[in-house]
Formats: structure tokens, C-alpha cells, sequence
DNA sequence: TTGAAAGCGCTAACAC
DNA sequence: GTGTTAGCGCTTTCAA
């Protein structure tokens, strides 16, 4: 059932149906309501492939993202489909796994599709997406790295890392732990860059070997195990992200520590589940509402001034971090 | 740049740079590498837009799913990426937020879009995506629930509940409490009675006041704590879903309780999570990799079969959950 | 082995 | 106010 089928029924031509459709034209009174008729008795329903071919325009933005399984992820992703849904743009989904082929032929297959713009989570420093990008034409917007001269948004990780490392060494900590996700990963490597700076700048130290790595996952956060042997031994743990604090969370209680009594710990991104744990987490807060709200607006002002206006010079946006002082810090003994 | 463009450096005609992309005629080498030389020196990529409105096929399906804040539907998204994109099939996404509105303008606007075909985990038993899905040809396959009369894929939750009675029964536990989600979503339900009719099968009653009912997230679990007030203390508690176990768990370790020494605590799902904890989660495991594989599988050949074949019935398989033993479940003291 | 031509369903000048 | 027509970029008979 297509627009020339309506027509027919309604007794008019297919582009008075459009006109309908689009309200591009006034209508007589009476057309409109025998063009409305044809088009419930039949059911009819606009085919937005031939639009999106006719108007070169498909209202649909590919997002490219590492993973589902890190909460911080699906709680950003979740975020796009809502503002996209908002704006009646529909999102493709693309997970990367942090795969810079895989990502770079997501990139290539949405610009195939034809989408009007595409939101990219980077999986990796060496992603071939940003050449890719630099070189079509078509609006990209990367989340939670900046890339210089493209568009991006991102958490100042710095910052970030060096709000943890006040707090708790206002709090009076001396000895520190670190729980340190894959250094290769720059959002990483700053957060620590930024907490390791605080310290310094207060006289403090962090033996290298209190410094843990490992992947940005729960599993690595039980590792913490290996810190309580230190002597002295740390009386604050900093996790590079929520899900590797949680996992410490779970063996210091296994351990029969209290929190935060014998042991402060704090993560960094603010997902969900941490304000429900018992204690719930300190954390330094990526406002990833903010960065999605912001980073959905650019992106589709980009797209709306694609023809008309000329090209806007890229920029970085940097939101800053914030402290959330819940119950999982506290002073030393 | 379009065929046209390629076709003209290339000189030959579009359908012989078309033969050249599809394979569809043979072409001699050196028409071959000409055709091959213009592509590349112009960038061509393919219009799928032009390409789908030209097959009636635009190799994309759609996925409506109530949010991925729950880690379970979180895990599902994922998986059908990545086996849609195994199959070179886009994915578009669609989070219902368990809103019977919302979830059926998405049915329709997937429809517009001309999706080969859809995966729903509807949000609430009143969904009108049913009603939608038997009234327009569109191959639809549901996960997550039986449907009767569509195609669905779903777990036997009830047999899932049986499982975990079963196990903790036979442990030598006799008192019990349950966490039970929202008792209007069919599957929270079927798993509770499955659970109490094995220990009804077993002379067990569980009073009334010893069942609990909110939300199937994280925060309801914290609620555990009622239980432990009453007399006798229940020495095992059943949560309907892993998520909810979780926060019980938190809960219960924070009351001071050893797990399982003090109490036994079960989940349902198998979320990654849950093998992490400490003590791991023992759960019902629901067998979401098997779920989208064979969703999508039979997605698929629908679509394959739609026009050759007649329609074929459809049918519910139901996949049967396993049990996990892990370390939170015992005998009781 | 290659090309001409029609058409997928829609929109938008432009004419009436 | 409404209709005619061309064309978005592609595939696919069918003919050469």
C-alpha cells in the first residue's frame, strides 16, 4: 500500500497525498478529510526508505559504543535512544568491543545506510574512526574522549582523579591504594595522572607497587586482596571506575572489613547501582546525562546546518566531574 | 558520488558496475579491474537506502526491548547485535521503557522504516505490539515471553522456579523468604509459583508475610531486612531476579550475616555479576545466549522464507533454565 | 559480456 | 488548491 494507492482511493494524485502527509500545501476542507479517510481504511503508513532516498535525509543516527556489559555504557546508550526518540530520530545500534575494525566497518556500513549523523564512543586510542570522520562529510560527535579537531565531549578525567584524591586526603589519608583499568585507555591514564598529582602536590606518595592494573571490569576489582598486605597498609582505595570498586567493595567485606571504618574506598563514573550498595559508593560523578544531552544537541545542529550555513569549526567540550560523598569514605583509624 | 559517477569514470554503464558489486553477471577482467579502479579512486560505497527502497530488503531489523538498565535485557541487546551483525544485518534500537504507547509507535515507525523484520521482549502483558505484529505481514519474533499464536522464544520459568525450590529444599531448608517483583509481569509470576508449588509438593508453606513484592531492581532487595525479623527466621531467600538477589545480598552482609553459614540466598537470571560476588551467586540461569541465537536464527528464515515458502506456523519454544550451585546457598545451621 | 530502460515510493518544482 | 512530471540511487529484465 503506497502513496499512489491512497490517492487513487481518495480520488486525487499522489502528490496531494503528500502534500497531506507533509502539510506542505493547503488543503480544500474536503480533499483533506477524503485523503484522511483513504489513508485509515487502508492503513496506510509513509514508507521512510523512498523519503529518506527522495529527501536525502533519513532521521536515523548510528551510535557506535564499546559495550553493553560496562553499566557507564548502557547507561549512555540508554540516554541516546531516549533524546534521539525525542527528536523522532531513530538510533543504530553498533558495539564496537572495542574492535578497531569492527568499528571501523560500523562507521562505514552507517554512512552506507545513509544516517543523517553518528555519535561515536571510541573503543580504542588507535580507532581508524577519527580519520574516517575527518575525511566524509557526514557530522560525527565522539563521546567521552576529546579528540582534537573533531567535535567531542568528555569528562575532564584529570580533574576527576584529583577531586578523588582531595577528598580523601582531606579526609586525612595517607596510605593509598590504586585500582588502575587498562593504562592504553587515556581516560584512564588521566584519572590517575590527575589523582597521583593531588597527592604529590600534598607531599604524598603511592608506592608503585600499591598500583594495580588490570581491564576496567568486576573481576579485577577483586584483586584488592593483594593491597591489604602491604604494610603499611592503605587505608583508602581508589578503583578507576565503579564496577572494578565494586568488585574491591565485595572482597573487603569478604575480608570481614568494614567500610569505611578500617578501609575507605572510592570509584569513579557514578552508575546506578552504586548509590544502592551498603555502603553506597563515593564516587566522582560523570555527569553522562549531560554529556549525552549536549552531545545529541550538537550533533543534530550540525546536521540541521549541514547545507546552509558554512562549516563550524570543531571543539572540544569538557564537563567537569563532580564529588559525590556517599558512605564508603570516611577517616582513618 | 553515485554509480552514475563510478559507472562514467569507469566507462561503462551503471548495471555493469552493478554486476561488478552484486556478482550477478560475469564481467570481463578488464571491465573488472576498471570498474574496480573507479571505486576506488572515487571512494564509491553502496546507497542501502536506495538499494533497500530498489529490493524491498534493507537488511535491517529491529529490536524493542524495555530498558538496559535491567543488566539481563542489557546482555540480551547485546547478544542480538552481535549475532545480527555476524549476519551483516543492522540493528535498530528501541527502549520501551515498559510504556504500551511508546512500545507501539516503535513497532510502527520500525515498520515505516521498512525493517525486514522485528525482535520484541515486550514491556507489559497489555502490549499492544501483539495485536500490531498479527495484523501486518511482518516476520516478528518475541523473546522473553510465550506468545501464542506468534513466533516467541522464552524460559520456563516456572519450571526455573521448581529448580531452585528444589535445591534449597533438598539442602534441608524449611524456612523461606521470597523477594518477588512486580507479580503483573507473567514470567515474576510463574517463577514464584513454580517455587511454592515444589515446596507445596514437599509439605512446605511459606506465609504470606514472608513474601515480599516491589520492583524487580536493585533497591527492593535492600528490603530483605524485614525478613529477618520475622520468627522463624527464614534460612533461605529465593529473589526473583538476580538484581534483586544483589541488593539482598548487600543487605544481608551488612546486617552482619554470614552467607550461606547464616543464610541462603538465591537469584534468577545469571547476570555476569552475579559470579562475582563473594560469594558467588547461586541462581537460576536463564540461557540468554541460546534465547537470541535461536531468535535471531528463526528471525532470519522468515525472512528468507517469506516470499517462497507458505507462512509457516508459529510455535512458542520454550528453553528450559539450568540450575548454577555457587557458593551463597547451604545447609542451614 | 554489456547496456538501455523501467521502476522501487516518495517529494517538490512548476504548471494549471 | 491540485496535478504533472522528474528524479533521488539502485537493480534487473531484456535486448544487443
Amino acid at each position: 500500500v503506497t502513496i499512489r494507492s491512497v490517492a487513487k482511493l481518495a480520488g486525487v494524485s499522489p502528490s496531494t497525498v503528500s502534500h497531506y502527509l507533509n502539510q506542505t500545501a493547503p488543503l480544500a476542507a474536503k480533499t483533506s478529510r477524503n485523503v484522511q479517510q483513504a489513508i485509515s481504511v487502508l492503513n496506510y503508513r509513509v514508507n521512510l526508505s523512498a523519503r529518506g532516498l527522495r529527501l536525502q535525509r533519513t532521521h536515523s543516527i548510528g551510535l557506535i559504543i564499546p559495550n553493553l556489559s560496562t553499566p557507564f555504557f548502557a547507561e549512555l546508550a540508554a540516554m541516546v535512544e531516549d533524546a534521539l526518540w525525542q527528536k523522532r530520530y531513530q538510533t543504530l545500534l553498533c558495539i564496537s568491543e572495542r574492535d578497531v575494525e569492527r568499528e571501523y566497518s560500523q562507521f562505514a556500513n552507517l554512512r552506507s545506510r545513509q544516517v543523517d549523523g553518528i555519535l561515536v564512543v571510541y573503543g580504542s586510542e588507535h580507532s581508524k574512526v577519527i580519520k574516517a570522520a575527518r575525511e566524509s562529510r557526514i557530522p560525527v560527535v565522539f563521546i567521552d574522549r576529546p579528540v582534537p579537531g573533531e567535535f567531542s565531549l568528555a569528562s575532564e578525567n584529570y580533574y576527576g582523579g584529583q577531586l578523588a584524591a582531595r577528598h580523601l586526603a582531606d579526609l586525612g589519608h595517607i596510605h593509598f591504594g590504586l585500582l588502575c583499568g587498562e593504562p592504553e585507555i587515556r581516560n584512564v591514564a588521566e584519572r590517575v595522572a590527575g589523582f597521583l598529582a593531588e597527592l604529590q602536590s600534598r607531599k604524598i606518595k603511592v608506592p608503585a607497587e600499591n598500583i594495580l592494573r588490570g581491564l576496567q571490569e568486576l573481576p579485577f576489582g577483586l584483586r584488592v586482596a593483594e593491597l591489604l598486605d602491604r604494610s603499611p597498609r592503605p587505608t583508602a582505595i581508589f578503583a578507576t571506575n565503579d564496577i572494578v570498586a565494586i568488585g574491591a567493595w565485595s572482597k573487603l567485606l569478604e575480608h570481614g572489613l568494614r567500610i569505611p571504618a578500617d578501609i575507605s574506598l572510592m570509584g569513579f563514573d557514578d552508575i546506578q547501582m552504586s548509590r544502592y550498595l551498603i555502603p553506597p559508593l563515593t564516587t566522582v560523578v560523570q555527569r553522562g546525562q549531560e554529556l549525552v544531552q549536549r552531545a545529541v544537541e550538537l550533533l543534530l545542529s550540525l546536521i540541521a546546518s549541514r547545507d546552509h550555513s558554512p562549516d563550524r569549526l570543531p571543539s572540544s567540550i569538557m564537563v567537569n566531574p563532580t564529588l559525590m560523598v556517599r558512605g564508603s569514605t570516611g577517616r582513618p583509624k
